[in-house]
RNA sequence: GGGCUCGUAGCUCAGUUGGCUAGAGCGCGCCCCUGAUAAGGGCGAGGUCGUUGGUUCGAAUCCAACCGGGCCCA
């Protein structure tokens, strides 16, 4: 018996293939890597795709800092699928990946691990320890990239700190300082008076510190003003009053802010043994009372916020008497502390300065480097520190008598982390792009901003993925202040501005170019090491038309400023720096930007306004943003919280492919959610495909297309298959083309799960196996299974690399016509006459009309649902049978009932008995007659009805194909077999 | 606190202009096969569509408020 089993199995066309079915990601991608980059297969592709159409997706520059993270992975993965997409739809598509190196991050990182060897460190030490720290990670993240199977210029990437990078920044500078973009201005930075230097948010630590916390009186202006908003008659002296923990601040006092929507109350009571009254928010009236002593006093009326700034109230400094000063709305004035109106100072705090740029108020500050007031402070405090002045400052109110109340309050306050000394807020001269300032073109930035926020692309203006980015992207200009591009650090691009005695600017287009024109040649670094007459070169102000007094700026009288560039500033000019002068495009704009939706703030808007600025025109087509990373439960990640998942760590356990997988199958638009779990199922959905396109493979494994063409019958399944993947082709590309790789990979997921696995393959065997190697039915259905393959590849491709590689490569008889590699190959075209026929509802049969008493008009589509609702049903009646004891299908018939006088539904059913037995999976199939109501049929419009008999008894099994049949024995020579297999069998024992 | 945004089964996703008992695949449970075998197949159970109101004959779909998550600010 099993001798007998053994040899007609040998008699099968078992599938066959060296295609593994474990993948192996973590040996073969690494070895495939190599190997595209020592064939060079990214020039390959660059060369195949010459003079295509261009697409280029500008990448934004990760920061060199550390290894890659998911949502560094996620992005780069995004990138590398649009890019494999666009290359093989036809488009050279070239990918030069890049570096953000310069800026604080790094240059802290340095600093933290010199410790106090910093000290005795040149900016020029500095940065060379910063370069290398940079050069080191972009190599690792270089590493980390193509590990991914990211594909690109890896060779030549561009960085942000190498001299031609560098020079093209200063550029576009030049071209902004052109339009008449750039000035310089007073701006409060935190600054450390210990060190003399500014310091950024990163360099604080917080620390508690005891300060007086005054109350204090300022008498208003005009006090008719004042009564009559509230209405009083009254000749008590009316003030306002204000709290603060800096004393010193005062006498740069030039406002007092009041939020518009309080209400505020004019309160009387007795100070210092006088009458008065004061204006205080009415929510703290009382609890202001009380810290002051005050045990009697009388809200005498109210005025809101906004009826204070109406009424034009002003008031007199606090320590300047003549000084009139007014009352300004503001937002962010709470009812936490104070008094509810805001002592405002535009020259020490953010927010005052912000308050002063809005209602002009100026930028004033009488504070040195070295923390001493200059003469602009009244004479009791010139030459005093501001920590002298604090006390000086309290008993000069004290004396005024307008000192409502003092007490020592600890709170928490900045530091400098390397002196551990208190920091101030100080005004500082910083360099600004002006977003409202008219340029040479006519317009102001903020208006090109927004102007192309409204424009699609193709208007001059930009398309957005999803398209809420155009809303928050316009929200963002249209609030956004000037733009500062200075800061007072080490690592980074020097602002090309030099300095005469007398402390004048000399920063012209002209001189800007000379400077760029020695850093292309020497690098950045030669702004500290060479002076103004070689950092100038061949520039002679005298030459320089922008410059009203040349004679005041000989070279050899200037120095160099120590300010450098906001790092964004470098990374947004990267759309001239590399899609510009590296020739991708011939102008800008480039088709695409892909970033995380963080970079609306970021990249996206502060490429947008210097190409704007320097170019007029946007620098992107279409800006692609994708959600951040979070936990599977939604959560932010943080490495504080220990809820990440390391990229690397899963990289190195489960392979590239699968990382790809995962993030194809995500609805990047939303965050994207994270976890082991969640990888690992993309793990499971990979092995699917993957043994999907294995079974094709083993299928086909004597079979070429060339040689065996076999025309599929027009009824058969393979006809369905074909239809079905055409209809995949045209579903994934057009998702492909919308940037829907989770609709593209679910459509292919799916397809390989239902349509190919479950249904075609399984119904499929049969012929594949049994039949004659060379019978047409089983040639057509080699045929179907070969042109899925080699569509499937092509379709994975972008998301799959290596697999779809490795596939490529195991295709039996690929056709010669296709190139070595798949990722030369193109994109499959659809049969759109197929489809369209097929979904047609025409009569392919004309007997079918009669299927139903509405005359409903059929096509192929229709009718293969049709039969798949048949199997469907016959499937659920297996299950019953199964538990009835039938376990194997093909121990099982399927018997197809209609009604005696439906001669359609007869022809149509024996048509596609064979078809459904195959589908069903039993070992046969037949109609049976009955009246019109013995039959329960599975549709309305089919009337055909599904039953499942046991067959055990009934039949002989086929000792080749397993099936049960009436026709097994029929043959005496082969009396274990059926009908059709003693036939193969004699055909086979002739050769 | 503000701007933008998301919220359909355990998971990933479908659900056209509001309209039949809300779908698919995975996972899970049960079962089958052992001629795709560290594979393959079948059946089944899972959702008051974030919550609450409203508009409507009718809402996952429109409106409002709220709750929760995310990004960016403050």
């Amino acid at each position: 018996m099993n001798e007998k089993k053994k040899n007609y199995k040998d008699t099968l066309n078992l599938p066959n293939t060296d295609f593994d079915m474990r993948a192996g990601l973590l040996k073969k991608e690494p070895a495939m890597q190599a190997r595209w980059s020592e064939q060079n297969l990214y020039g390959q592709i660059r060369d195949a795709r010459a003079g295509s159409p261009r697409f280029i997706l500008h990448d934004g520059p990760p920061y060199a800092n550390g290894n890659i993270h998911m949502g560094t992975a996620l992005n780069k993965i995004l990138k590398d699928i649009v890019v494999r997409c666009k290359n093989m739809t036809g488009f050279d598509a070239p990918y030069v990946p890049g570096w953000d190196c310069h800026g604080l991050p790094i240059e802290y990182r340095v600093q933290s691990e010199l410790g106090d060897k910093l000290v005795k460190m040149s900016h020029i030490d500095v940065r060379r320890l910063c370069a290398e720290y940079a050069d080191k990670y972009v190599k690792i993240q270089s590493e980390q990239f193509q590990r991914l199977g990211v594909l690109g210029e890896f060779d030549a990437p561009y960085i942000t700190m190498t001299p031609r990078y560098e020079s093209a920044v200063l550029e576009v500078f030049a071209r902004m300082v052109e339009q008449g973009l750039v000035f310089r201005q007073l701006k409060p930075v935190h600054w450390s008076i210990e060190n003399r230097t500014a310091l950024a948010e990163a360099e604080l630590e917080y620390h508690d510190r005891e300060d007086d916390s005054i109350y204090v009186l300022l008498a208003g202006a005009d006090s008719s003003a004042l009564k009559n908003l509230f209405g009083l008659n009254d000749d008590t002296p009316t003030y306002l009053m204000i709290w603060t923990t800096t004393p010193w601040t005062l006498p740069a006092n030039l406002a007092v802010a009041v939020h518009p929507d309080f209400e505020y109350s004019a309160v009387k009571f007795t100070h210092a043994g006088k009458e008065v009254i004061a204006v205080i928010a009415s929510d703290l009236v009382e609890k202001v009372c009380g810290v002051g002593g005050v045990e009697k006093f009388e809200v005498l009326a109210t005025a809101r916020g906004a009826a204070l700034v109406d009424a034009g109230i002003t008031y007199l400094h606090p320590l300047i008497g003549e000084k009139v000063c007014p009352v300004v709305p503001a937002n962010y004035v709470t009812l936490e502390d104070g008094t509810g109106l805001v002592h405002t100072a535009p020259g020490h705090g953010m927010e005052d300065y912000g308050t002063g740029l809005k209602f002009d108020l100026g930028v004033y500050c009488p504070v040195r480097e070295d923390g001493t007031f200059d003469e602009t402070a009244p004479d009791w405090l010139i030459g005093k520190s501001v920590w002298e002045a604090n006390p000086l400052v309290v008993d000069f109110l004290s004396t005024a008598g307008t000192l409502f109340h003092k007490q020592v309050i600890t709170h928490s306050y900045p530091h400098d982390w390397r002196s551990k000394t208190p920091t101030i807020f100080r005004a500082t001269k910083q360099w600004f792009v002006a977003v409202d300032g008219d340029m040479k073109r006519g317009t102001t930035l903020r208006e090109m901003a927004m102007d192309a926020c409204r424009k699609s692309a193709d208007d001059n203006g930009m398309d957005f993925i999803p398209d809420w980015g155009r809303n928050r992207l316009a929200g963002m200009l249209e609030s956004r202040p000037d733009w500062c591009i200075s800061r007072q650090r080490s690592w980074g691009l020097p602002i090309p501005a030099f300095y005469n005695e007398a402390g004048e600017v000399l920063l012209t287009p002209a001189s800007v170019r000379a400077v760029a024109k020695s850093f292309a040649e020497r690098g950045s670094d030669c702004w500290f090491t060479d002076s103004p007459t070689e950092l100038l070169g061949d520039y002679d102000p005298v030459f320089d038309t922008d410059l009203a007094e040349p004679k005041n700026f000989d070279a050899s009288e200037l120095h160099t400023g120590h300010d450098i560039f906001d790092v964004w500033f470098e990374s947004g000019s990267s759309w001239f720096a590399v899609a510009v002068r590296r020739e991708l495009v011939d102008e800008i704009p480039v088709d695409l930007y892909l970033e995380g939706s963080d970079q609306h703030r970021g990249w996206f808007q502060l490429s947008l306004l210097p190409a704007l600025g320097a170019a007029g025109l946007p620098p992107f087509r279409t800006v692609l943003t994708h959600g951040f990373v979070v936990t599977e439960d939604g959560h932010k990640m943080s490495k504080s919280l220990g809820n990440t998942i390391d990229v690397i760590d899963q990289l190195s356990k489960r392979g590239a492919d699968i990382i790809r997988l995962w993030v194809a199958s995500q609805n990047y638009q939303d965050d994207v959610r994270c976890s082991e779990n969640l990888i690992a199922q993309s793990e499971d959905a990979y092995r699917k495909i993957r043994n999907t396109l294995r079974f094709c493979m083993g299928s086909c494994s004597n079979f070429d297309p060339a040689r065996h063409t076999a025309e599929s019958s027009e009824h058969s399944l393979d006809r369905w298959m074909r239809l079905e993947l055409h209809q995949l082709i045209r579903d994934v590309r057009i998702a492909y083309d919308k940037y829907e790789f989770h609709r593209a990979t679910r459509l292919m997921y799916e397809f390989c799960t239902v349509q190919a696995s479950s249904v075609y393959m399984a119904a499929v065997k049969d012929r594949l196996y049994c039949e004659l190697p060379d019978s047409p039915r089983r040639r057509a259905t080699q045929a179907v299974l070969h042109e899925m393959l080699s569509v499937l590849v092509k379709l994975l491709a972008p998301i799959l690399p290596h697999t779809a590689e490795e596939a490529w490569e195991h295709i039996p008889a690929r056709d010669p016509n296709e190139p070595e590699n798949v990722h030369l190959a193109m994109m499959p075209e659809y049969d759109e006459e197929m489809l369209e026929m097929a979904e047609d509802l025409r009569p392919v049969n004309p007997d079918l009309a009669q299927f139903s008493s509405d005359e409903i008009q059929v096509g192929p589509s229709w009718i293969w649902d049709r039969l798949l609702d048949l199997r469907a049903d016959g499937l659920v009646k297996l299950e019953a049978l199964r538990n009835a004891g039938v376990k194997n299908p093909l121990d099982a018939e399927a018997v197809f009932t209609i009604a005696d006088d439906n001669q359609a539904a007869e022809t149509f059913l024996e048509t596609y008995l064979g078809e459904l037995e195959d589908l069903l999976g039993v070992g046969y199939a037949r109609i049976e007659k009955a009246s019109s109501t013995g039959i329960s049929p599975v549709s309305e419009t089919l009337p055909v009805g599904v039953r499942v008999e046991d067959t055990r008894e009934k039949y002989s099994r086929c000792a080749r194909s397993w099936k049960r049949r009436p026709d097994v024995g029929s043959d005496a020579e082969y009396p274990d077999l059926s009908a059709r297999d003693a036939e193969v069998m004699k055909v086979l024992a002739k050769k």
